[in-house]
DNA sequence: GTCTATATAATGATAGAC
DNA sequence: GTCTATCATTATATAGAC
């Protein structure tokens, strides 16, 4: 049904090169079992021997980099040609966008899993995005400024991402190769809540808050005594 | 300074039973390496040899499994005997709890990411006292109650926990045997939006909510078609 | 309980024919 | 470009002496 469709990164294409085929088969068994996988299995996968893995990337260490080279240039491409619509529909939009790219998607949560160099790129990635977003609401005046724009900026894309992270560690994704079910129970899942803390907020009063902010700018002695 | 001290899976006391020793260094080495690490660098840390491991723990999935019991058995007893304060002092003290017990840590953090039934019994675990926390919390009058009160425990462990695996993609410890210093970038980096985010929220007005809220009692068309 | 010595399997990587 | 055959290394695990 779509073995014709050229989906990048995607179910192999039998008409690619070998050397895409090989990096295709291992972003695949990367993102399905982790970066441990061997490379006989990868070469099964792309239907070569494992030398010709070697062949075309030098050693595992260099399958991996291109591995790297080519999901970051996926999702590069993807944004750029993606239209950022606020509001709710735009998580939807990206939802069935990330769906297309299962295997590019599972990749990069094992990239983030395994940090690394590839880690903090990603991470910075999601990071600049989150800025743009985050600044753009709160000039528009739908979010509220922060005191440390930076900080929160961090705080949401680590707290988001990692967030999935927890729930594939407590709901592990029964297929790989297409995470589409997966990712909505995640949706269904913390919808409410996310929207409720957005909203609402968790405490009922500004205490904590006003506690914390008198403690960073009136530390205690024992605090004080370490920074002497 | 601390040789003689009985810290709980701590460095090493050389009149610990083999077992006991070697299941110690286990625990350091993998929290600091990654499950990954080879017996033989777990048995010279330990002082004996490969064999001995395996004469004591069968596999090394054997070992695996008696260092994920020791630790929720630590953590277990830890819990019970910790008086459990409300407000921002609860979070000091249980830092300092936690720096005390940094191999743990590294261990926990480390079977987290890895994934599996260790993962699973640890965020069940932290789920329990969120549980607790919030229910308290909201039953004191000091939180919001919510729509659905299990989804947002759910989230707020999850984020939080997966905010820290994050934060250590961006900001690797360097040394996991201390991870005090590293605890303390982390807190600093994320107090204050934290405190924000739980006090005021993220959005300026009810709209995302309400959206969501009408989104949800009466899904659009395409969405209603999945279900029939 | 603890060791040395070894078996066995799998890994990443190389050499060289085609 | 692609293969077969093989190497060197490392891994977990076992056998048996002490």
């Amino acid at each position: 049904m779509r073995s014709a469709q050229q989906r990048p990164g995607a179910a192999p294409a039998d008409d690619a090169t070998s050397r895409a085929r090989i990096r295709d088969a291992a972003i695949r068994r990367f993102g399905a079992e982790g970066f441990g996988v061997g490379l006989r299995a990868i070469a099964a996968d792309a239907g070569v021997s494992p030398a010709l893995v070697l062949h075309h990337f030098g050693s595992k260490e260099g399958l991996r980099r291109a591995c790297d080279e080519h999901v970051l240039a996926v999702i590069a491409e993807v944004k750029a040609r993606s239209v950022t619509a606020a509001g709710p529909e735009m998580v939807m939009t990206q939802m069935a966008e990330i769906e297309q790219y299962a295997p590019l998607v599972a990749y990069q949560l094992r990239s983030v899993l395994a940090g690394g160099e590839m880690a903090k790129a990603l991470l910075e990635d999601f990071m600049a995005s989150a800025r743009t977003w985050v600044a753009d609401g709160v000039a528009a005046g739908t979010l509220r400024p922060s005191r440390d724009e930076e900080a929160r900026v961090r705080y949401l894309t680590l707290s988001g991402y990692g967030g999935i992270l927890g729930w594939m560690a407590l709901d592990p994704p029964e297929d790989f190769g297409d995470l589409g079910p997966w990712l909505r129970r995640y949706m269904e899942g913390v919808g409410l809540p996310i929207m409720e803390l957005f909203t609402e907020g968790l405490f009922t009063d500004r205490r904590m808050l006003d506690a914390y902010l008198s403690y960073v700018s009136d530390p205690p002695a024992d605090e004080a005594q370490r920074s002497a």
